[in-house]
DNA sequence: GTCTATAGCTTGATAGAC
DNA sequence: GTCTATCAAGCTATAGAC
């Protein structure tokens, strides 16, 4: 008997040979990027997946628990990339310690470029974490959990490489690197309107080629201004 | 007879004597900066402002209304000040301009001061322009509306400071500033617990010393690079 | 794994008394 | 200006057939 060839029905759960759980995650991550958790019903999600509206219960248990699998699915594989290729960058310095901007630049080319060259679900992603880490509902709870360990170790390769910098700049300077590059990934085109065209905020290799720099001096900046300063007092 | 003393009674209308307009503002600025808006309803605002449904129909039109009213509220007073600030940066560098860290200050300087001693009022007010700034549904309308006209100022005034430096680096270093900005106003906590408690969110005065130096620092590093290749090229 | 059907609530808005 | 009462529509979640 036929086994393998799957009968053409024209049900819905036939229209598309994709399995019900991986539609409904893609249609989520579009979906909340948009609008955020509750500006998004379950019945918007399983109709723009295809599917029916109690398969989200059954494959997830709800839609709270739908949202952070969408947070979770794409943070463990981009975390282990960023921090391969922030080892590879402190590796390829010894006995020295890596330039500032190549620090900056393993934390924040992997995300720029899954965004420019990944594919419409990256790009949705990217735009829900810079949601995510601007909310004060969801940023100390999501992003907390995903991204704080790499960032940990980001912080602590900083540090090494500006041995005589007091630690509260680098973590300021940290906060200040990723609100810049989180605000970049919600693409809202308000640059395009201010700039009138010159930038576009689609425009992620522009923000390569400028993020690293930018930051870095920053990052140098602080570290001046206060290492003096350190000990003692006015 | 007597007009000007009001009746003591305890219904629900006189236990404060504040008019209910006013109150829907603030419980709706700091429900809506806490969970966006769609994770509140009318009746979480009216029932934190201790006053009936029906009124936000009444004074505001409906639920979209009131929260374009409450972001409109403080934006006025805000950009009259900030645009004095930087009028009176420029005028007394006259006949220079003034430098970078002048001008950054002056965008950011009248925010992070009503963010840290305006009240709660002002504090719930930044974190929803944090999330807004970074919402693709919110931020190209309700930022552009209502902010886009002074920053088209603060950057012309940045051309003025860095002639010779391509507009496109203005702009990306702008959008920099904007994303650091803001999300320091989203105060999530995250940085106090990623320093064991060495930086907290809330000590906008530590930012405050901190940020123009970081960002000047950052427009002189993106023009730096840039102007000597803005001819030609390979 | 997928679908139908429905329960039980909450939503935004308003008509009309005071 | 404020309140009561109510509406129709939408919401999440689930029990049970297939």
């Amino acid at each position: 008997m036929v086994v393998a060839r799957r009968k053409l029905t024209d049900n819905k759960k036939t229209t598309r040979a994709r399995p019900a759980k991986g539609r409904i995650l893609d249609a989520a991550e579009r979906l909340f990027a948009q609008h955020g958790f509750y500006g998004v019903s379950v019945r918007d999600i399983t109709d723009a997946a295809g599917v029916d509206v109690a398969l989200v219960s059954y494959h997830f248990g709800g839609k709270r628990e739908l949202f952070t699998a969408v947070f979770q699915r794409r943070a463990e594989l981009l975390n282990a990339e960023r921090l391969e290729m922030l080892e590879g960058v402190r590796r390829a310095a010894l006995p020295g310690v890596p330039t500032l901007e190549a620090i900056v630049n393993a934390f924040s080319y992997p995300l720029l470029e899954r965004s420019a060259r990944g594919g419409p679900g990256w790009k949705s992603y990217f735009a829900l974490v810079a949601q995510v880490n601007n909310s004060p509902e969801w940023g100390p709870v999501l992003m907390t959990q995903h991204f704080d360990p790499l960032v940990e170790r980001f912080i602590a390769v900083m540090r090494e490489a500006l041995p005589t910098c007091p630690a509260q700049e680098i973590y300021w300077g940290y906060q200040f690197l990723t609100g810049a590059l989180t605000l970049t990934f919600a693409e809202t085109g308000r640059i395009d309107k201010l700039s009138g065209g010159l930038c576009k905020s689609s425009d992620l290799d522009s923000v390569h080629e400028r993020l690293a720099p930018f930051v870095a001096a920053g990052f140098r900046a602080l570290c001046a201004s206060r290492e003096a300063a350190k000990p003692g007092g006015p």
